[in-house]
DNA sequence: CGGAGCCTTGAACGGTTTCAAAAGTAGTGG
DNA sequence: CCACTACTTTTGAAACCGTTCAAGGCTCCG
């Protein structure tokens, strides 16, 4: 991977001082990932915070009866690990490696220290955390006065369409809008027939975005 | 009511540095609000956070069918709106009125301003965010892989045991878990049977707390 | 005591899951 | 380069959980 391609902290905080990313551009030690790997699992406790550089990162939960459910993905220029950290408690799910990454990480003591001098950094924090607590209750909603078929077009949206770099099986989709696979790959069958995706063997490309929005009733 | 019972925000924020605490109680002006009324409505933009001095505050949110969705509950010594105002973004849901209630409420401005000058302050509604997240998303992953009765479980514990001085109807309980009222008097029937409540009329009580928190596999 | 709102119950319907088996796809090593 | 293997996708049919609808009874409060 060339030089050039690694994305730093500093792009990913461009709204914050000068100051702020010099530390966090110097407190970041880059590591590779390979696909399949655990960034971390739920129920250990946080020890800093994680940048994706390159590669993708999903967040998901699986639970006593083995089923998972993603929530949250993190690409290129997205920070991780972030929940736990401010919220002073174990993970609740586990950071699984989507594909062979660059993950850079900050100690816990120098992302504190940043919280409280720089307010700047606190403010991105909470809107960031603001951003992702509408968006998980909104799901929240969705999961049960939605039919499948809706939260399946709401999936495509959010994994397909805005991480294209990944080629999403149907039951990482159905792990993400709390299905199972065959559902899914009947409803794309559906959205195929309606031209909103088309589909080539495990690729699906998204044909009509805004068609697939209108379907979600996304607002 | 007499003056003794009135929480004030320094009550609700004692971790918080004396100058902070005068301020907010001098920014507080509380206000009577009737049941049933609402304090803000869903896609209205913030202009300040509310505090409960008394009372109780239900966030949820009607969907496009009419279905409605309870996200959080706040009583006596919680603020609220504060999601969207950090977020900086209109509501997603509404707030209602649950009892008759004294609410204060805080400017956007002087929020802001707190937030930026006091690191403390900013720590703990980081923290308050993380935990709601955190709580949103396992009820995200419980919708789908959970039994209706182990979310009823959930809820009975969330808002029955936490939030008593509340009589909740089936249909609050139904639409706080994601389904319907004849669902959740069957269920209740169910725990009724299991000696785990027991209802007189329309009040629910908990006997065996414990074994609800197991039946609804609560970590 | 009257009426609005809440609770209860039954029966039918329907969307999804489940299970299983077969076909397809990609990646691996000979 | 092909064959092998593991995983993913696909499909069908049956079972099931929960919803829906509707009617009747109960409670509480004015």
């Amino acid at each position: 991977m060339k030089e050039a391609e690694i994305q730093k902290p500093s792009q990913m905080w461009t709204f914050l001082p000068d100051s702020v990313i010099c530390v966090l551009d110097e407190l970041t030690q880059p590591k590779t990932y390979k696909k399949g790997s655990y960034l971390y699992m739920a129920e250990e406790r946080p020890k800093g915070l994680f940048f994706v550089y390159h590669g993708l990162v999903g967040l998901s939960r699986t639970s006593e009866d083995g089923k998972e459910h993603l929530f949250r993905i993190f690409g290129k220029g997205l920070c991780l690990g972030h929940r736990a950290l401010v919220g002073e408690e174990p993970y609740h799910a586990s950071a699984k490696v989507l594909e062979d990454s660059m993950i850079g990480f900050v100690e816990a003591d120098a992302v504190y220290k940043l919280l409280h001098e720089n307010s700047e950094f606190a403010r991105q924090m909470l809107k960031k955390l603001a951003k992702e607590l509408r968006m998980a209750e909104l799901r929240l909603a969705g999961s049960t006065n939605k039919q499948v078929s809706e939260r399946v077009a709401e999936a495509l949206i959010y994994l397909v369409a805005d991480f294209p770099q990944h080629r999403w099986t149907r039951n990482e989709i159905a792990d993400y809008c709390g299905t199972t696979a065959p559902t899914v790959i009947r409803t794309l069958a559906q959205f195929e027939d309606q031209g909103f995706i088309a589909q080539q063997g495990r690729e699906i490309r998204i044909l009509n975005r805004r068609a697939l929005e209108d379907f979600a009733h996304l607002t």
